[in-house]
DNA sequence: TCGTGGTATGCAATCCGTTGCAAAGTGCAG
DNA sequence: CTGCACTTTGCAACGGATTGCATACCACGA
């Protein structure tokens, strides 16, 4: 009986149609909200749909509508177990607004523009583009190719038009400098990620900038080649061969992890010998083997604030880009030593 | 000049056969390998392509062709870190075969049905369930409506033809056992993953059985909600407050972690005061903080195997269902007693 | 020059739906 | 019973591509 659950062939809207013995239209509309089909007709229709084993097909549908419900799911972070809290919740997001990501996997960027024209291909309603390393031209392509576009955890940029959620940065770095200043220390190391990614500089620049203020230099820069705790592990044992310091401020939590492990390894006490902030307050900083003290980015309410943008986007295209800048706030945990009585 | 990078709508293939003097079959056959065009008209079409910025519609396509290189790539396990490593092996698979991952956040399994009759609806030429958790029902469900299915991390089941690879579960769960045997461990407890699922009852059986035959029975057995890290926390303590041990086989990884950690919570040593096995060996576990000795499932493996097998399935229908079953090893690391002298 | 075989091309139907428009149907007041 | 205003319905065109088939073209040998 149920042709599609046998599976020979899909059934179609014409077969209904003809089971029903009713046009094409009228199938349907009874399948369209808010079309005018009597009870009725309604009534046969679906009767024969369901007989039949009936389900639309979605992309021919939008051939006519225009519409996929299609979103575009850009990362390049597949090394940081932190985004699975971001996959999580941005799928979940999308669906339950009736949106459907495609994932694209960027990690080697040289398949970026691959993967723009893969998007357009596929008629995407929209794209998110959740990194903090991928350069703004990257958003902008999109722009320009009149794709809805909302990069999440990314910057606000002056020159261009694009919907951005995130945190400041800067702010982010400033408090950070701010409480290491507090609790006393002096010779200071920043650790940061990806070296040309926006999230990096700013940070970096609150943090320098906010010391500076304090007095302080920062003894140490390093930089990451990647989000991710080999990166961290490596990039921590490199500074702590060059010099000795009193604190670092690493540019992830993901990396302060790594970080947190080489000092582990060496015999480093921290906060003892040593002491360590981190950046995200992602779920696995607040794991007993490492307590991070770090800079909270409120990652909840960004996705669900860049699922609303894209929404409202796609629905409105002509709409204005959008900036939506969160706050960032200290969360205390047992990398940096307390306040001095 | 580029209609389409201006944006105003996309550039048909129609515009294209006009723009080149030249009839609409003539621009498809261009774009499709293999086809019957002359050199002369060729230059013409992608010379007028180019131009105009046309790029193929696939889902228009899709209507004739009946693919649409779409994959439904379905999990359950979002607050597993873990699955972060999964997810990238699989995305950056499919794409590089040029296949277009569709993400189902199956977390909510209420949504089950929905999701099947989502990914229906969109025409996937196939589908990819990532989780040991979900029900073989789940599979059968999609292998009756006839999509190729391929079940990763999943049991090979002897009622149905659904395409399963794995591990043997049974042989992860034995190798654990005679380890802690080998060890002199005797008052064992097994802490697995969520009750129903394949995974945990092969671990616990195969565990379960080994033990019997060296003459030892399981002191304690619990069950996690979920694959988590709280929920391995969680779980571990509750069992510390019934009966102490000198041994746990936790049925994966993070559910290890989060055992590790309530150790540390309440100052127990590991190895020295109680042993602790995982499986899995995800990158995490030989993080500093945790060094696991753990059961090795060889992912990267199953996951490419997965991706073919799916390809091959789709390629060609009829093909029966395949087992791929890889075996396990175990890996020492720091948190489980070393061979006494 | 003509015939032949093969390659290129275009026509038109098709894939599966949606939608504007005109025709048909309905209910109700006069 | 007629007229009028809605509500339902079907027709047919359309969205963007592919493809079987028939025709047009080509070069080449006889």
């Amino acid at each position: 009986m149920d042709r599609a659950i046998r599976g020979d062939t899909r059934v179609t809207l014409r077969e209904v149609a003809e089971a029903a013995g009713v046009s094409r239209s009228a199938v349907s509309r009874t399948f369209t909200e808010g079309a005018s089909v009597s009870a009725r007709t309604r009534k046969k229709v679906e009767k024969a749909a369901r007989e039949l084993g009936y389900r639309p097909n979605v992309l021919a549908r939008s051939l006519t509508t225009k519409r996929t419900a299609l979103i575009g799911l850009i990362s390049n972070n597949f090394q940081n177990p932190a985004f699975m809290e971001i996959f999580d919740l941005f799928t979940a997001g999308l669906q339950n607004r009736g949106l459907r990501p495609l994932l694209v996997n960027l990690s080697d960027d040289r398949q970026a523009e691959a993967s723009l024209e893969m998007l357009m291909q596929y008629s995407v309603d929209g794209v998110i583009v959740a990194s903090s390393t991928l350069p703004e031209g990257f958003s902008v392509t999109l722009v320009e190719a009149r794709l809805p576009v909302v990069h999440a955890f990314g910057k606000p940029s002056a020159s261009f038009d694009v919907n951005v959620v995130g945190v400041d940065n800067v702010h982010g770095g400033e408090l950070a400098a701010d409480l290491l200043v507090e609790r006393g220390y002096r010779s200071i190391a920043f650790l940061g990620g990806p070296k040309t990614a926006s999230s990096t500089k700013d940070r970096l620049q609150g943090f320098k900038q906010r010391l500076k203020e304090a007095g302080l230099k920062i003894a140490q820069t390093l930089f990451a080649e990647t989000y991710g705790y080999e990166a961290g592990r490596k990039t921590m044992a490199a500074l702590l061969d060059k010099a000795s310091v009193e604190a670092v401020f690493c540019g992830d939590d993901i990396l302060c992890m790594g970080a947190r492990d080489t000092c582990r390894a060496r015999g480093l006490a921290v906060p003892g010998d040593i002491g360590l902030i981190g950046f995200n307050d992602i779920a696995m900083a607040g794991w007993e083997g490492y307590r991070l003290t770090t800079v909270r980015q409120p990652i909840h309410d960004i996705i669900v604030s860049a699922v609303e943008l894209i929404v409202s986007q796609v629905e409105e295209p002509g709409r204005a880009a959008e900036a939506r800048i969160f706050p960032c706030r200290m969360v205390e945990r047992d990398t940096i030593r307390p306040r001095a009585e």
